[in-house]
RNA sequence: UGUCCUAUGGUGUAAUGGUAGCACAACAGAUUUUGGUUCUGUUUGUCUAAGUUCGAAUCUUGGUGGGACAA
Protein backbone atom coordinates (compact mmCIF):
# COMPACT_ATOMS: atom_id res chain seq x y z
CA UNK A 1 0.00 0.00 0.00
CA UNK A 2 2.38 2.35 0.91
CA UNK A 3 4.79 1.39 -2.04
CA UNK A 4 1.69 2.39 -4.78
CA UNK A 5 1.23 5.83 -2.65
CA UNK A 6 5.01 6.37 -3.43
CA UNK A 7 4.29 5.83 -7.25
CA UNK A 8 1.45 8.03 -7.45
CA UNK A 9 3.08 10.71 -5.81
CA UNK A 10 6.60 10.58 -7.70
CA UNK A 11 6.65 13.70 -9.30
CA UNK A 12 7.82 14.55 -12.95
CA UNK A 13 10.63 15.52 -14.16
CA UNK A 14 10.62 18.81 -16.51
CA UNK A 15 13.16 20.49 -17.63
CA UNK A 16 12.92 24.29 -18.11
CA UNK A 17 14.90 26.24 -20.97
CA UNK A 18 16.14 28.57 -18.91
CA UNK A 19 16.81 31.93 -20.93
CA UNK A 20 17.30 34.50 -17.83
CA UNK A 21 14.26 36.30 -18.46
CA UNK A 22 11.07 36.69 -16.64
CA UNK A 23 8.99 34.27 -18.61
CA UNK A 24 11.24 31.32 -18.16
CA UNK A 25 11.81 32.03 -15.03
CA UNK A 26 8.17 32.16 -13.71
CA UNK A 27 7.39 28.94 -15.69
CA UNK A 28 9.94 27.86 -13.59
CA UNK A 29 7.85 28.98 -10.42
CA UNK A 30 4.49 27.66 -12.18
CA UNK A 31 5.76 24.41 -12.44
CA UNK A 32 7.18 23.71 -9.30
CA UNK A 33 3.39 24.89 -7.44
CA UNK A 34 2.41 22.19 -10.20
CA UNK A 35 4.49 19.63 -8.46
CA UNK A 36 6.65 19.18 -10.62
CA UNK A 37 10.39 18.34 -10.33
CA UNK A 38 12.32 21.03 -11.95
CA UNK A 39 15.30 21.07 -13.71
CA UNK A 40 16.57 24.49 -15.44
CA UNK A 41 18.51 24.44 -18.46
CA UNK A 42 20.62 27.02 -20.03
CA UNK A 43 21.45 27.31 -23.67
CA UNK A 44 24.03 28.52 -25.13
CA UNK A 45 24.04 28.62 -28.66
CA UNK A 46 26.20 31.68 -30.23
CA UNK A 47 29.47 33.25 -28.98
CA UNK A 48 30.30 35.33 -31.54
CA UNK A 49 29.65 39.39 -31.45
CA UNK A 50 30.40 40.09 -35.14
CA UNK A 51 27.24 42.47 -36.42
CA UNK A 52 25.90 42.47 -32.75
CA UNK A 53 24.67 46.17 -31.50
CA UNK A 54 24.96 45.63 -27.94
CA UNK A 55 28.34 44.31 -28.66
CA UNK A 56 29.47 42.01 -26.10
CA UNK A 57 28.60 38.29 -25.21
CA UNK A 58 24.53 38.34 -25.67
CA UNK A 59 24.40 35.37 -22.88
CA UNK A 60 27.02 36.57 -20.14
CA UNK A 61 24.49 38.86 -18.55
CA UNK A 62 21.33 36.24 -19.14
CA UNK A 63 23.47 33.15 -17.38
CA UNK A 64 23.88 35.07 -14.16
CA UNK A 65 20.05 36.08 -14.05
CA UNK A 66 19.09 31.89 -14.42
CA UNK A 67 21.38 31.33 -11.84
CA UNK A 68 20.05 33.50 -9.56
CA UNK A 69 16.28 32.57 -10.35
CA UNK A 70 17.24 28.54 -10.43
CA UNK A 71 18.86 29.27 -6.77
CA UNK A 72 15.87 31.32 -5.64
CA UNK A 73 13.66 28.35 -6.34
CA UNK A 74 15.73 25.92 -5.32
CA UNK A 75 16.35 24.20 -8.61
CA UNK A 76 19.51 22.67 -10.17
CA UNK A 77 20.64 24.26 -13.43
CA UNK A 78 22.74 23.16 -16.35
CA UNK A 79 24.26 24.71 -19.30
CA UNK A 80 23.81 23.09 -22.85
CA UNK A 81 25.97 24.36 -25.80
CA UNK A 82 24.23 23.72 -29.14
CA UNK A 83 26.14 26.52 -30.84
CA UNK A 84 28.01 24.40 -33.56
CA UNK A 85 24.04 23.10 -34.07
CA UNK A 86 22.66 26.48 -33.77
CA UNK A 87 25.05 27.66 -36.77
CA UNK A 88 24.45 25.05 -38.83
CA UNK A 89 20.83 24.97 -38.95
CA UNK A 90 19.99 28.06 -38.09
CA UNK A 91 22.87 30.17 -39.60
CA UNK A 92 23.72 29.11 -42.11
CA UNK A 93 19.99 28.59 -43.08
CA UNK A 94 19.76 32.35 -43.22
CA UNK A 95 22.35 33.35 -45.25
CA UNK A 96 21.71 30.69 -47.67
CA UNK A 97 17.97 32.21 -47.85
CA UNK A 98 19.12 36.07 -47.84
CA UNK A 99 21.35 34.60 -50.43
CA UNK A 100 18.56 33.97 -52.96
CA UNK A 101 16.85 36.75 -52.28
CA UNK A 102 14.80 35.63 -49.77
CA UNK A 103 13.67 36.93 -45.87
CA UNK A 104 14.56 33.83 -43.73
CA UNK A 105 12.68 33.75 -40.29
CA UNK A 106 15.61 31.97 -38.00
CA UNK A 107 13.50 31.99 -34.82
CA UNK A 108 10.80 29.54 -36.28
CA UNK A 109 13.29 27.74 -37.20
CA UNK A 110 15.55 27.97 -34.01
CA UNK A 111 12.45 26.44 -32.42
CA UNK A 112 11.62 23.68 -35.33
CA UNK A 113 15.41 22.57 -35.13
CA UNK A 114 16.90 23.62 -31.68
CA UNK A 115 14.47 24.00 -29.22
CA UNK A 116 12.13 21.19 -29.86
CA UNK A 117 14.76 19.06 -31.26
CA UNK A 118 18.15 19.00 -30.17
CA UNK A 119 18.09 20.81 -26.90
CA UNK A 120 14.88 18.94 -26.08
CA UNK A 121 17.07 15.34 -26.85
CA UNK A 122 19.63 16.97 -24.24
CA UNK A 123 16.91 17.12 -21.81
CA UNK A 124 15.62 13.56 -22.31
CA UNK A 125 18.76 12.34 -21.49
CA UNK A 126 18.95 13.75 -18.15
CA UNK A 127 15.56 11.38 -17.96
CA UNK A 128 13.05 14.30 -18.09
CA UNK A 129 9.47 13.71 -19.30
CA UNK A 130 8.89 16.89 -20.54
CA UNK A 131 10.36 20.09 -21.81
CA UNK A 132 8.97 23.50 -20.94
CA UNK A 133 9.62 26.89 -22.06
CA UNK A 134 8.63 30.33 -21.66
CA UNK A 135 6.47 31.14 -24.27
CA UNK A 136 3.10 32.54 -24.80
CA UNK A 137 0.77 30.20 -25.85
CA UNK A 138 -1.23 27.03 -24.58
CA UNK A 139 -1.20 23.41 -25.83
CA UNK A 140 -4.19 21.23 -24.94
CA UNK A 141 -4.69 17.63 -25.19
CA UNK A 142 -7.65 15.92 -26.91
CA UNK A 143 -8.51 12.50 -28.36
CA UNK A 144 -9.47 12.22 -31.93
CA UNK A 145 -10.43 8.82 -33.29
CA UNK A 146 -8.78 7.49 -30.11
CA UNK A 147 -5.36 8.95 -31.05
CA UNK A 148 -3.82 11.43 -28.83
CA UNK A 149 -3.89 14.70 -30.56
CA UNK A 150 -2.09 18.09 -29.60
CA UNK A 151 -3.39 21.41 -30.51
CA UNK A 152 -1.06 24.81 -30.32
CA UNK A 153 -3.02 27.72 -29.28
CA UNK A 154 -2.30 31.09 -28.61
CA UNK A 155 -1.65 32.21 -25.59
CA UNK A 156 -4.09 34.40 -23.70
CA UNK A 157 -2.46 37.55 -23.87
CA UNK A 158 -3.37 38.75 -27.14
CA UNK A 159 -0.01 41.55 -27.39
CA UNK A 160 2.16 38.17 -26.31
CA UNK A 161 0.96 35.61 -28.53
CA UNK A 162 4.12 33.48 -29.55
CA UNK A 163 2.13 30.73 -31.22
CA UNK A 164 3.54 32.37 -34.32
CA UNK A 165 7.02 30.98 -33.70
CA UNK A 166 5.85 27.51 -32.87
CA UNK A 167 4.63 26.98 -36.30
CA UNK A 168 6.35 24.45 -37.77
CA UNK A 169 6.47 22.02 -34.68
CA UNK A 170 5.07 18.62 -35.16
CA UNK A 171 3.04 16.25 -32.86
CA UNK A 172 5.48 14.41 -31.66
CA UNK A 173 7.39 17.56 -30.19
CA UNK A 174 4.20 19.05 -28.78
CA UNK A 175 3.48 15.61 -27.05
CA UNK A 176 6.66 16.33 -24.98
CA UNK A 177 5.99 20.09 -24.26
CA UNK A 178 4.46 22.06 -21.51
CA UNK A 179 3.95 26.17 -21.85
CA UNK A 180 3.19 27.16 -18.47
CA UNK A 181 3.32 30.34 -18.84
CA UNK A 182 0.39 30.75 -21.85
CA UNK A 183 -2.58 31.33 -19.19
CA UNK A 184 -1.13 34.39 -18.63
CA UNK A 185 -0.78 37.90 -19.56
CA UNK A 186 2.75 39.59 -19.18
CA UNK A 187 1.54 41.87 -16.53
CA UNK A 188 0.56 38.77 -14.65
CA UNK A 189 3.69 37.17 -15.75
CA UNK A 190 5.72 40.24 -14.42
CA UNK A 191 4.03 40.32 -11.47
CA UNK A 192 4.53 36.99 -9.96
CA UNK A 193 8.04 37.39 -10.27
CA UNK A 194 7.81 40.39 -8.44
CA UNK A 195 5.73 38.76 -5.50
CA UNK A 196 7.96 35.84 -5.60
CA UNK A 197 11.32 37.91 -5.37
CA UNK A 198 12.55 36.92 -8.79
CA UNK A 199 15.32 39.19 -9.85
CA UNK A 200 14.08 38.79 -13.32
CA UNK A 201 10.78 40.46 -12.88
CA UNK A 202 11.90 43.62 -14.16
CA UNK A 203 14.41 42.68 -17.05
CA UNK A 204 13.54 43.89 -19.88
CA UNK A 205 12.04 41.53 -22.97
CA UNK A 206 14.53 39.77 -25.50
CA UNK A 207 14.41 41.34 -29.16
CA UNK A 208 15.92 40.26 -32.28
CA UNK A 209 17.21 36.93 -33.09
CA UNK A 210 17.09 34.66 -30.11
CA UNK A 211 20.48 33.61 -29.00
CA UNK A 212 21.75 36.46 -31.01
CA UNK A 213 20.48 39.59 -30.19
CA UNK A 214 20.20 42.77 -32.10
CA UNK A 215 22.38 42.83 -35.05
CA UNK A 216 23.28 45.32 -37.71
CA UNK A 217 21.60 43.00 -40.22
CA UNK A 218 23.63 44.26 -43.36
CA UNK A 219 26.88 44.11 -41.38
CA UNK A 220 25.87 40.67 -40.20
CA UNK A 221 25.11 39.16 -43.51
CA UNK A 222 28.85 40.72 -44.57
CA UNK A 223 30.35 38.09 -42.84
CA UNK A 224 29.32 35.87 -45.78
CA UNK A 225 27.62 37.96 -48.55
CA UNK A 226 29.33 40.11 -49.98
CA UNK A 227 28.35 44.21 -50.54
CA UNK A 228 28.05 44.67 -54.07
CA UNK A 229 27.08 48.29 -55.43
CA UNK A 230 23.53 48.18 -57.75
CA UNK A 231 20.64 50.29 -58.70
CA UNK A 232 17.45 51.41 -57.27
CA UNK A 233 14.81 51.83 -59.32
CA UNK A 234 11.54 53.36 -58.55
CA UNK A 235 8.43 52.08 -60.09
CA UNK A 236 5.80 53.97 -61.03
CA UNK A 237 2.35 53.59 -59.30
CA UNK A 238 0.86 53.42 -63.00
CA UNK A 239 3.09 50.44 -63.93
CA UNK A 240 0.91 48.72 -66.57
CA UNK A 241 2.00 45.12 -64.72
CA UNK A 242 -0.04 45.89 -61.86
CA UNK A 243 -3.15 45.86 -63.74
CA UNK A 244 -3.76 42.56 -64.14
CA UNK A 245 -6.37 40.55 -66.07
CA UNK A 246 -7.74 38.13 -63.45
CA UNK A 247 -9.60 35.30 -64.93
CA UNK A 248 -13.40 34.65 -63.00
CA UNK A 249 -13.62 31.88 -64.68
CA UNK A 250 -10.88 29.65 -63.87
CA UNK A 251 -9.67 29.37 -60.12
CA UNK A 252 -6.48 27.93 -60.67
CA UNK A 253 -5.36 30.42 -63.00
CA UNK A 254 -7.01 32.92 -60.79
CA UNK A 255 -4.71 31.97 -57.97
CA UNK A 256 -1.59 31.23 -59.69
CA UNK A 257 -1.86 35.27 -61.47
CA UNK A 258 -2.96 36.75 -57.84
CA UNK A 259 0.35 35.13 -55.99
CA UNK A 260 2.64 35.78 -58.93
CA UNK A 261 5.24 38.64 -58.00
CA UNK A 262 5.04 41.91 -60.45
CA UNK A 263 7.83 41.38 -62.66
CA UNK A 264 9.71 44.51 -62.57
CA UNK A 265 12.38 45.32 -65.49
CA UNK A 266 15.24 48.67 -64.99
CA UNK A 267 13.32 50.16 -68.18
CA UNK A 268 10.20 50.26 -66.34
CA UNK A 269 11.18 52.39 -63.68
CA UNK A 270 13.79 55.19 -62.98
CA UNK A 271 17.00 54.88 -61.31
CA UNK A 272 17.03 57.06 -58.11
CA UNK A 273 19.82 56.03 -56.32
CA UNK A 274 22.36 53.09 -55.06
CA UNK A 275 22.17 50.19 -53.08
CA UNK A 276 24.97 48.49 -51.88
CA UNK A 277 23.58 44.58 -52.49
CA UNK A 278 20.14 43.66 -53.33
CA UNK A 279 19.63 40.76 -50.78
CA UNK A 280 19.94 43.24 -47.64
CA UNK A 281 16.66 44.25 -48.05
CA UNK A 282 13.63 42.71 -47.70
CA UNK A 283 10.11 43.78 -49.49
CA UNK A 284 8.22 46.16 -47.48
CA UNK A 285 11.17 48.12 -46.29
CA UNK A 286 11.19 51.93 -46.08
CA UNK A 287 14.67 52.19 -44.32
CA UNK A 288 18.22 51.87 -45.03
CA UNK A 289 17.20 53.11 -48.82
CA UNK A 290 19.17 56.68 -48.25
CA UNK A 291 17.14 58.06 -51.32
CA UNK A 292 15.18 61.59 -50.14
CA UNK A 293 13.74 64.26 -51.85
CA UNK A 294 10.29 62.30 -52.04
CA UNK A 295 6.79 63.33 -51.26
CA UNK A 296 5.88 60.16 -49.89
CA UNK A 297 8.80 57.62 -48.26
CA UNK A 298 9.78 54.93 -50.48
CA UNK A 299 9.36 51.17 -49.80
CA UNK A 300 10.73 48.33 -51.47
CA UNK A 301 8.72 46.33 -53.66
CA UNK A 302 10.56 43.85 -55.28
CA UNK A 303 14.57 42.60 -55.22
CA UNK A 304 16.31 40.99 -58.16
CA UNK A 305 19.67 39.30 -56.59
CA UNK A 306 20.65 38.25 -59.70
CA UNK A 307 21.01 41.21 -61.50
CA UNK A 308 21.20 43.01 -57.97
CA UNK A 309 18.44 45.71 -58.20
CA UNK A 310 16.30 46.98 -55.47
CA UNK A 311 12.90 48.26 -57.03
CA UNK A 312 11.53 50.60 -55.12
CA UNK A 313 7.48 52.18 -54.84
CA UNK A 314 6.60 55.70 -53.39
CA UNK A 315 3.96 55.74 -50.43
CA UNK A 316 2.59 52.91 -48.32
CA UNK A 317 -0.60 52.40 -50.47
CA UNK A 318 1.85 51.78 -53.61
CA UNK A 319 0.29 48.76 -55.53
CA UNK A 320 3.48 47.28 -55.52
CA UNK A 321 3.64 46.72 -51.65
CA UNK A 322 0.17 44.42 -52.26
CA UNK A 323 -0.90 40.80 -53.29
CA UNK A 324 -4.34 39.28 -52.40
CA UNK A 325 -2.30 35.71 -52.19
CA UNK A 326 0.52 34.06 -51.42
CA UNK A 327 1.57 30.39 -52.45
CA UNK A 328 3.50 27.79 -50.92
CA UNK A 329 4.90 24.60 -52.53
CA UNK A 330 3.80 21.34 -51.38
CA UNK A 331 7.15 20.19 -49.72
CA UNK A 332 6.72 22.79 -47.50
CA UNK A 333 3.36 22.76 -46.17
CA UNK A 334 3.54 21.75 -42.56
CA UNK A 335 0.63 20.38 -40.58
CA UNK A 336 0.67 20.79 -37.04
CA UNK A 337 -2.46 18.58 -37.08
CA UNK A 338 -2.22 15.94 -39.59
CA UNK A 339 -5.23 14.88 -38.87
CA UNK A 340 -6.68 18.32 -40.74
CA UNK A 341 -4.31 17.68 -43.51
CA UNK A 342 -6.49 19.34 -47.21
CA UNK A 343 -5.91 16.82 -49.64
CA UNK A 344 -5.76 18.43 -53.64
CA UNK A 345 -9.16 20.12 -54.70
CA UNK A 346 -9.90 21.04 -51.04
CA UNK A 347 -10.45 24.56 -50.18
CA UNK A 348 -11.39 25.67 -46.50
CA UNK A 349 -11.62 28.88 -45.00
CA UNK A 350 -8.80 29.91 -42.47
CA UNK A 351 -7.22 32.77 -40.11
CA UNK A 352 -3.79 33.57 -41.66
CA UNK A 353 -1.01 35.76 -40.46
CA UNK A 354 2.61 36.41 -42.44
CA UNK A 355 4.63 37.34 -39.40
CA UNK A 356 4.96 37.82 -35.87
CA UNK A 357 2.03 40.49 -34.18
CA UNK A 358 -0.11 40.25 -37.04
CA UNK A 359 -4.08 40.52 -36.81
CA UNK A 360 -5.26 37.28 -37.94
CA UNK A 361 -6.61 37.86 -40.99
CA UNK A 362 -9.76 36.28 -43.02
CA UNK A 363 -8.64 34.18 -45.83
CA UNK A 364 -9.44 30.64 -48.46
CA UNK A 365 -6.93 28.15 -48.23
CA UNK A 366 -6.69 26.14 -51.71
CA UNK A 367 -4.82 22.79 -51.81
CA UNK A 368 -3.56 22.42 -55.42
CA UNK A 369 -1.51 19.41 -56.83
CA UNK A 370 1.44 21.72 -56.96
CA UNK A 371 0.97 23.22 -53.45
CA UNK A 372 -1.21 25.39 -51.48
CA UNK A 373 -2.57 28.70 -52.16
CA UNK A 374 -4.29 31.70 -49.72
CA UNK A 375 -6.28 34.15 -51.40
CA UNK A 376 -6.69 36.65 -48.74
CA UNK A 377 -9.98 38.55 -48.22
CA UNK A 378 -8.23 41.83 -48.87
CA UNK A 379 -4.90 42.28 -50.16
CA UNK A 380 -2.03 42.08 -47.90
CA UNK A 381 0.69 44.18 -47.78
CA UNK A 382 4.32 42.91 -47.87
CA UNK A 383 3.81 38.99 -48.82
CA UNK A 384 7.88 37.90 -48.34
CA UNK A 385 8.99 34.73 -49.71
CA UNK A 386 10.80 33.01 -47.22
CA UNK A 387 8.78 34.25 -44.32
CA UNK A 388 6.02 31.85 -42.98
CA UNK A 389 2.17 31.82 -42.95
CA UNK A 390 0.30 30.11 -40.58
CA UNK A 391 -3.11 29.36 -40.44
CA UNK A 392 -5.42 29.33 -37.55
CA UNK A 393 -9.01 28.03 -36.97
CA UNK A 394 -9.73 30.09 -34.24
CA UNK A 395 -7.24 30.43 -31.40
CA UNK A 396 -6.08 26.97 -32.67
CA UNK A 397 -2.69 26.97 -34.95
CA UNK A 398 -3.34 24.48 -37.32
CA UNK A 399 -0.66 24.32 -40.14
CA UNK A 400 2.35 26.67 -41.53
CA UNK A 401 4.73 26.90 -44.65
CA UNK A 402 7.16 28.68 -46.13
CA UNK A 403 6.15 31.53 -48.14
CA UNK A 404 7.25 30.92 -52.00
CA UNK A 405 5.81 33.80 -53.29
C1' U B 1 31.49 85.51 -77.12
C1' G B 2 26.63 87.88 -76.16
C1' U B 3 21.66 87.86 -73.87
C1' C B 4 18.41 85.77 -70.40
C1' C B 5 17.08 82.48 -66.25
C1' U B 6 18.69 80.37 -61.71
C1' A B 7 21.28 79.24 -56.80
C1' U B 8 17.64 77.81 -49.54
C1' G B 9 19.89 71.37 -44.77
C1' G B 10 22.11 65.13 -47.57
C1' U B 11 17.70 65.43 -51.37
C1' G B 12 13.02 67.88 -53.16
C1' U B 13 10.76 72.27 -52.03
C1' A B 14 8.20 76.87 -48.93
C1' A B 15 8.82 81.87 -46.84
C1' U B 16 3.81 90.62 -49.31
C1' G B 17 11.81 93.39 -46.87
C1' G B 18 10.28 91.38 -40.44
C1' U B 19 11.33 84.43 -35.85
C1' A B 20 14.01 80.39 -42.45
C1' G B 21 9.11 76.11 -42.49
C1' C B 22 7.54 71.28 -44.64
C1' A B 23 8.43 66.45 -46.80
C1' C B 24 11.87 62.68 -47.74
C1' A B 25 16.62 60.90 -46.03
C1' A B 26 19.99 60.23 -41.85
C1' C B 27 20.57 59.54 -36.59
C1' A B 28 18.57 58.37 -31.65
C1' G B 29 14.78 56.41 -28.48
C1' A B 30 10.04 53.50 -27.90
C1' U B 31 7.42 49.08 -29.70
C1' U B 32 8.82 44.00 -31.38
C1' U B 33 12.04 36.70 -29.30
C1' U B 34 12.78 36.88 -37.46
C1' G B 35 13.31 40.38 -41.40
C1' G B 36 10.29 44.40 -41.89
C1' U B 37 6.53 47.81 -40.28
C1' U B 38 4.83 51.69 -36.83
C1' C B 39 5.41 55.75 -33.10
C1' U B 40 8.32 59.76 -30.76
C1' G B 41 12.41 62.92 -30.85
C1' U B 42 17.09 65.15 -32.78
C1' U B 43 20.85 67.05 -36.08
C1' U B 44 21.91 69.68 -40.48
C1' G B 45 20.59 75.15 -44.82
C1' U B 46 19.82 80.87 -47.39
C1' C B 47 26.70 79.91 -53.11
C1' U B 48 30.38 84.16 -52.36
C1' A B 49 31.93 89.44 -51.70
C1' A B 50 30.28 94.25 -51.16
C1' G B 51 26.11 97.70 -50.96
C1' U B 52 20.84 99.83 -49.81
C1' U B 53 17.87 99.35 -45.14
C1' C B 54 16.26 99.89 -38.25
C1' G B 55 16.06 95.04 -40.52
C1' A B 56 17.95 91.15 -46.59
C1' A B 57 16.82 84.27 -48.39
C1' U B 58 14.04 88.34 -50.64
C1' C B 59 16.34 94.71 -53.41
C1' U B 60 21.33 96.47 -56.18
C1' U B 61 26.35 95.33 -58.16
C1' G B 62 30.60 92.11 -58.90
C1' G B 63 32.33 87.02 -58.61
C1' U B 64 31.49 81.60 -58.78
C1' G B 65 28.45 77.28 -60.14
C1' G B 66 24.26 75.37 -63.03
C1' G B 67 20.65 75.85 -67.14
C1' A B 68 18.44 78.02 -71.74
C1' C B 69 18.75 80.81 -76.21
C1' A B 70 21.72 83.34 -79.96
C1' A B 71 26.29 82.94 -82.72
Amino acid sequence: MHFILFIFCVKEKVAVGLSGGVDSSVAVWLLKQQGYDVIGLFMINWHDTEGTLSGDCPWHDDIIFARLVARKLDIPIEVVDLSDSYRQRVVDYMFEEYRCGRTPNPDVLCNREIKFDLFAKKAFELGVKYVATGHYCRKETVSINGTETYRLLAGVDPGKDQSYFLCQLSQQQLSTSLFPIGYLYKTEVRQIAEENGLVTARRKDSQGICFVGKVDLPVFLQQKLKAKEGNIVEIPADFNGFAQNIPDNNLHEKLQLLSTPYLYHESDGKIVGKHKGAHFFTIGQRKGLNVGGKVDPLFVIGIDVDNNIVYVGQSDNHPGLYHAALFIASQDIHWVRPDLEMQPGDECSMLVRIRYRQPLQQATLYRMPEGLYILFDKPQRGITSGQFAAWYDQDELIGSGVISS
